[in-house]
DNA sequence: TGTCAAATTAGAGATATGTCGAAGCAAGTG
DNA sequence: CACTTGCTTCGACATATCTCTAATTTGACA
């Protein structure tokens, strides 16, 4: 296209600019990186919002199961996952089995990717 | 332990109680969860938190790979990863290309799982 | 033109993930 | 006690992911 004559690095000085904010350390980031893990799966997705959104916030896998055309061990291994990361906590209730959500640490995930992140605020 | 008795479902009707917002529908999960698989990796978290972190925005790659115990082409796949999900962008000044964060998807994401979410609005 | 440096692409190998069927466990009911 | 229901665990399989080495592309420069 046209010639690109960008001010914001000098072609003749080093190929880096200085830092704006902290990054990511590589222990934080081995920290966060399984609870995005956890969600990064359309099942699972769907499963947080189904139980994030039953009034009174508990959910029954049996209405879980029901809403997908997977198998109960499928959304069982999912349902997993997800405690496993900490993101929702279980009790069983005589025959069913009730899930729910954990909302603080679905809060610190969006807090760190949001725009007033310490660790994410370069251009935003 | 104790006697549990809570009040919020009622052991004689369904397993179920209504919704309070919208689930995630299955098209909607499928779209976002790319974005979440994205960074779900803690190279590419430190990626995304390095580029973001740089002043001007714009970071080469030379940087990155130096931040990492890892192979050139590695931080390229990291990198194509990152583009392909739509977080990042690029371009190529000389010899050096240059990555950007772009934020409104990662804004996108934050509001998607964060407190005033409408699919995630259960308990928060 | 030839050479060098930066970055990407290609291909391979080890590990992780998502899904299922079969089996097992826990709790209610006849 | 036996039987049924709800859910989880186990084991297997296909696919995806992460990392590397080797080869390729792109641009700068003598």
């Amino acid at each position: 296209m046209s010639k690109q004559v960008l001010p914001i690095v000098d072609a003749d000085a080093a190929c880096c600019a200085p830092l704006a904010c902290e990054p990511l350390s590589e222990s934080e980031a081995a920290e966060v990186a399984p609870l995005f893990k956890a969600i990064a799966d359309p099942v699972r997705l769907r499963l947080l919002s189904l139980i994030a959104c039953h009034e009174g916030g508990k959910t029954c896998v049996c209405d879980l199961t029901a809403a997908f055309d997977l198998t109960p061990p499928t959304i069982s291994h999912h349902l997993k996952v997800l405690k496993q990361a900490g993101l929702i906590d279980s009790e069983r209730r005589g025959t069913w089995v009730y899930y729910w959500i954990k909302p603080e640490v679905l809060a610190r995930m969006s807090a760190l990717i949001g725009p007033a992140s310490p660790v994410l605020a370069g251009t935003a």
